[in-house]
DNA sequence: GTTCTAGAAC
DNA sequence: GTTCTAGAAC
C-alpha cells in the first residue's frame, strides 16, 4: 500500500472499530477520526468521511474532486465534517482542561493543496507546539492566516457566493496555493517575523506558555475572590503566593 | 506524507 | 566548524 493513499484505506474499512486504537478515536456512520500520525500540535486530529453508494472513492480523492462533483453532495460532505469536527473539537477541550487546566483555540480546515490522497478534515490545536512540526511548510500549511489553511467555514461560505466564485475558488490551483508555504515564518500570536525554525519553535512555545499562565492565574484568582465572599473558606496562603508570582510576570 | 543529506548560511 | 534549509529519494 502506498503511502499516499493510507487515508483512503482508513475511509474505506467495512468496520473502523478493527482500526488499531492507536489509530484510530471514533467513528460513525459516515465518518472516520483518526490521531494524525505525525501531529503538528498538542492536539491534532483528522476527520475522515466515509464513502458510500452515492459517494465513491473518487469523488472524495481530495477537497478539489469533491467540490467540483455533485455541490448539493458536496456541501453535505462538508456539513457532516463539520458537525463532527464540532465533536472532536469538544472532546479537545476537555482534554485540554484536564492535562493543562485551561482550554485554547481549535482550528478545523483543509489544506489547500494537501499531499495524502482522500479528504480529510484538520482538527488542530492553536498551539503549533509539536515535535513533527519541522520545517517551513509543515508551520505555514497550518497558519491560520496565510491562506493555505482553508477554514471549514471559509469553504462553506464559497457555496453561498456567485458560482462563478464558487467555480474560482473550487480549482483550488497549485498555483496559487504552494507559492504560500515558501512564504517568510511569522507569528501567527504576534505577527513577528521568525528567522528560522528552531526560533520560531522556542517562541511558539513561549507564547504558549504565556497563553497557559494568563489563563490558570486569571483561573486562581477569580477563584480567590469567591472564596474571600465565603466566610468559612480558610485562607489559600500557598495559591496566594502563586498568584503574585504569575502576575509578575505579565 | 517522511527521511536523508549536500551545501548554503551563519 | 556547526546549524539550518531545501530538494531528491522513497
Amino acid at each position: 500500500m502506498s503511502h499516499l493513499t493510507v487515508l483512503r484505506s482508513y475511509a474505506q474499512k467495512r468496520n473502523p472499530a478493527k482500526l488499531p486504537p492507536s489509530l484510530l478515536f471514533s467513528h460513525t456512520d459516515t465518518t472516520i477520526t483518526i490521531f494524525d500520525c505525525y501531529p503538528k500540535a498538542l492536539f491534532h486530529f483528522l476527520v475522515l468521511p466515509r464513502p458510500s453508494p452515492t459517494l465513491s472513492v473518487f469523488d472524495l480523492a481530495s477537497l478539489r474532486t469533491l467540490l467540483r462533483g455533485d455541490k448539493q453532495r458536496a456541501r453535505d460532505v462538508l456539513l457532516l465534517l463539520r458537525a463532527e469536527g464540532a465533536r472532536v473539537r469538544t472532546s479537545i477541550e476537555e482534554e485540554m482542561r484536564a492535562r493543562y487546566g485551561f482550554a485554547w483555540p481549535v482550528w478545523t480546515g483543509f489544506h489547500a493543496v494537501p499531499s495524502l490522497e482522500h479528504v480529510h478534515l484538520h482538527v488542530i490545536s492553536a498551539d503549533l507546539c509539536a515535535p513533527a512540526l519541522k520545517n517551513k511548510k509543515h508551520y505555514n500549511s497550518f497558519h491560520p492566516k496565510l491562506g493555505y489553511f482553508l477554514h471549514l467555514d471559509t469553504v462553506l461560505e464559497w457555496f453561498d457566493a456567485e458560482p462563478s466564485y464558487y467555480d474560482s475558488m473550487s480549482q483550488l490551483k497549485k498555483s496559487r496555493y504552494e507559492p504560500l508555504v515558501k512564504e517568510d515564518l511569522v507569528c501567527f500570536h504576534c505577527a513577528r517575523v521568525m528567522h528560522n525554525m528552531p526560533t520560531l519553535k522556542a517562541h511558539l512555545q513561549e507564547e504558549w506558555d504565556t497563553l497557559r499562565a494568563k489563563a490558570t492565574s486569571a483561573r486562581t484568582k477569580r477563584k480567590l475572590e469567591n472564596e474571600a465572599t465565603t466566610a468559612d473558606a480558610p485562607p489559600p496562603k500557598k495559591v496566594a503566593v502563586d498568584v503574585r508570582a504569575s502576575e509578575g510576570e505579565t
